[in-house]
DNA sequence: GAAACATATTCCCATATCGGCATGATGCAA
DNA sequence: TTGCATCATGCCGATATGGGAATATGTTTC
């Protein structure tokens, strides 16, 4: 774990490191989704998404890293639950544009339309 | 642009590819919080991010290749544009979870008195 | 056409990331 | 103790990424 705060020549902005990029990755919004039904062991998570055993441990390690997922130990069990809290910015960020979904749409009407006025002036 | 479906041995999924993860830089969010404020030419939005101008231009260009900008060309400028739609999915999978945020605590609760019991049986 | 300005692209580097596979680590049961 | 089951890690390979610096491309103005 770089500390960026150190490093001059900063190559990557760190990635899996929060929240953001946790849910970047196909697979972890998949297990995210699947915890919604309550906890379950690693082998369980792997099987829902047919992937290997190893796999679903290391994208289960990054959600408990950011905080999106919590373990609690079973036997020989590990049960992972979902925390979703950590998702409430990002909600809430994305929520910030909601009142430009539809203008979008009318402002590409008008982009269109210049592309259009573009050609026919050619 | 590799073409995954081809691929065998696919090393890392394609990142800059979608939303998701052209949100996940801290720097693009910012430039498209500055685009709610209307269309910026590169260098204004360079300047207002504090960044170099090539900086910019691979940010944005990352935003549009995945849709969540345009661009329209005034003269010697492109005035690179909000584009909203592609946040929408986001917003909506993110969403999903909401009725999780208040549960979580309930359920970190839980599980923080669990620890606590497990401490004390020691 | 040359100079000036705005923007895009390229190269290099350090590093992160994901998948695959093999190997540890730990708990439980016979 | 010996297996067996459940996980977690480590290592390798291929590749993507972001920053920095230099350079190319395109447009407007003289």
């Amino acid at each position: 774990m770089p500390i960026w705060e150190y490093v001059s020549a900063m190559a990557r902005a760190a990635t899996t490191s929060d929240a953001w990029n946790a849910v970047a990755e196909p697979q972890r919004r998949r297990i995210l989704t699947l915890l919604r039904g309550g906890e379950r062991p690693v082998n369980e998570v792997a099987r829902a998404l047919s992937i290997d055993q190893p796999r679903a441990s290391k994208h289960l390690r990054v959600l408990r890293e950011v905080g999106l997922v919590r373990v609690r130990e079973e036997g020989k069990q590990r049960l992972y639950a979902l925390d979703a809290r950590g998702l409430r910015p990002i909600h809430e960020w994305v929520g910030g544009f909601e009142r430009f979904w539809s203008e979008s749409l009318a402002r590409l009407d008008v982009y269109v339309r210049g592309l259009a006025e573009k050609e026919k002036r050619r």
